[in-house]
DNA sequence: ATGTTC
């Protein structure tokens, strides 16, 4: 359909030259190791198509951890102005699937392996894991549901699940504001209603970690960070609750767009005018979702610090288990860049404000918020910062390693014995590896080379390397 | 990602 002709911008950086209904160029950040692994699937396609939807602007960006989705790939960075669309493939199907960094005032080496094994037991204890499970708090009713979609981790904290503080150290406080349950379907809602607080399955996780390097010893002492201290990642997002809401508003912005007038190259973009009644619908929907995911991430904090007192014979406040930050990794939000107010779709992408900017927390002005990127199962993650630099990217950037194999083409090409060596002896909680196996470290790229590109470049700062000690993964 | 082939 398109040339996909990529020139290099120097380091790490390619122009997708605008070409056929292009309105923009694309950007996309790869090195070396990168390049060819973008050209294996239809990533750069389905980049070029969201450059052709109507009202996008300046440029649309591929993260060094693309790779195919449905409509946007993951990876991809979209902004449209206010004339512009809103596509729910843009958002993707885990509306604000993200994570969050909790740090304890504990050095890792002092804990033992029985000792790790009966923490993330006890976790799981507190947390269901796997596909379809249901939250266990039997005092997160249907009525507290409802408020939070509204509220997001305010309704939560608010009830004693967390500590205010908490609040000031989610992205949009943890409420992301136009959140209308009457734009959601009763499907959604059923499925979400009994979903609070449960991991899911897939690539979320809870994992324990220890802070390895500490590369800006300065930021690291303001977020907690410093080499040994234990810490705690949660990634999880909205659940079936986002999942039907995204299936719902895919189907439904297809004769919207028709409505409308545009031309769609990919039915995975359906899409309608960001200010018209579909539009609006959908963002208020989305807005329901994200709101859920950081309740969501809020509620399994709780119960961490809860697991954590238990086994340690303590206050979980005796352990630090401070909320460093929790981050979006898939979302549409209103923000100005340029001096104007566009929509930014990030699907598989961080947000990273620079020091100074005034959307970042009080706590964190200085620095620019902590952006927290997840390794696969068994590998390193990194917090980084962002920097002025990255205005380019809508101040983006990527959200992890980014798969290199499918889960079905993982399942069959990994061996038990690869499995294994590239877990590297990190716990996990599965009594059987095929169950893991579509997560394996293997399925996905190298964070360590998916960082360093945009680092290089000075997209973004590295902070802090984490290396994993346990890990909880949803099965069955 | 997902009541993973509603």
């Amino acid at each position: 359909m398109y040339g996909m002709e990529l020139v290099r911008e120097g380091q790490n950086r390619y122009r997708l030259k605008r070409s056929g209904n292009m309105r923009v160029d694309g950007f996309v950040y790869v090195n070396e190791y990168l390049l060819p692994l973008v050209r294996r699937d239809k990533s750069l396609e389905q980049l070029a198509n969201a450059a052709s939807l109507p009202g996008v602007v300046e440029r649309v960006c591929g993260m060094p951890d693309i790779h195919e989705g449905f409509g946007l790939p993951i990876g991809g960075v979209m902004a449209t102005a206010a004339d512009g669309v809103i596509s729910a493939g843009a958002v993707g199907m885990d509306i604000n699937c993200g994570v969050r960094l909790l740090a304890t005032n504990i050095m890792a080496k002092e804990l033992k392996i029985p000792f790790l094994r009966r923490l993330i037991e006890r976790i799981e204890e507190y947390v269901p894991t796997g596909v379809g499970k249901k939250g266990k708090h039997k005092a997160i009713t249907g009525e507290i549901f409802e408020e939070v979609v509204h509220t997001g981790s305010r309704g939560i904290v608010k009830r004693g699940y967390g500590r205010p503080e908490d609040l000031g150290r989610t992205e949009e406080e943890g409420c992301l504001s136009g959140a209308d349950l009457g734009a959601v379907s009763g499907e959604a809602y059923k499925r979400g209603a009994v979903q609070l607080g449960t991991l899911g399955g897939g690539n979320h996780f809870i994992e324990l970690q220890v802070v390895e390097e500490v590369y800006d010893p300065a930021a690291g002492k303001l977020f907690g960070l410093e080499p040994g201290v234990l810490t705690v990642m949660i990634h999880t997002g909205s659940r079936g609750f986002g999942h039907q809401i995204c299936v719902d508003y895919s189907k439904s912005l297809l004769p919207a767009a028709r409505k409308y007038g545009i031309e769609l190259p990919d039915r995975g973009l359906a899409c309608a005018p960001a200010d018209s009644k579909e539009g609006r619908d959908y963002y208020a929907a989305m807005a329901c979702a994200v709101n859920f995911a950081f309740a969501n991430r809020q509620l399994i904090t709780h119960d961490v610090r809860c697991a954590f007192g238990d086994i340690f014979g303590c206050s979980p406040e005796e352990l630090g288990l401070d909320l460093i930050y929790d981050v979006a990794h898939n979302i549409a939000k209103w923000e100005v860049h340029g001096g104007r107010k566009v929509l930014v779709h990030r699907k598989g992408a961080t947000r990273a404000l620079p020091p100074g900017h005034p959307g970042n927390p009080a706590v964190y002005r200085r620095t620019g918020h902590p952006v927290l990127i997840p390794g696969s199962m068994g590998t390193a993650s990194y917090v980084l910062t962002g920097t002025g630099a990255a205005a380019e990217t809508f101040y983006s950037a990527n959200h992890g390693a980014g798969r290199t194999l499918s889960r079905t083409a993982a399942m069959k090409e990994i061996s038990r014995e690869q499995f294994e060596a590239s877990m590297g002896g990190v716990l996990y909680n599965s009594r059987n590896y095929k169950e893991l196996l579509d997560e394996a470290p293997g399925a996905y790229k190298d964070i360590d080379q998916v960082v360093e590109t945009l680092a290089a470049i000075n997209l973004t700062r590295k902070v802090a390397r984490l290396l994993p000690l346990a890990v909880i993964k949803g099965k069955d």
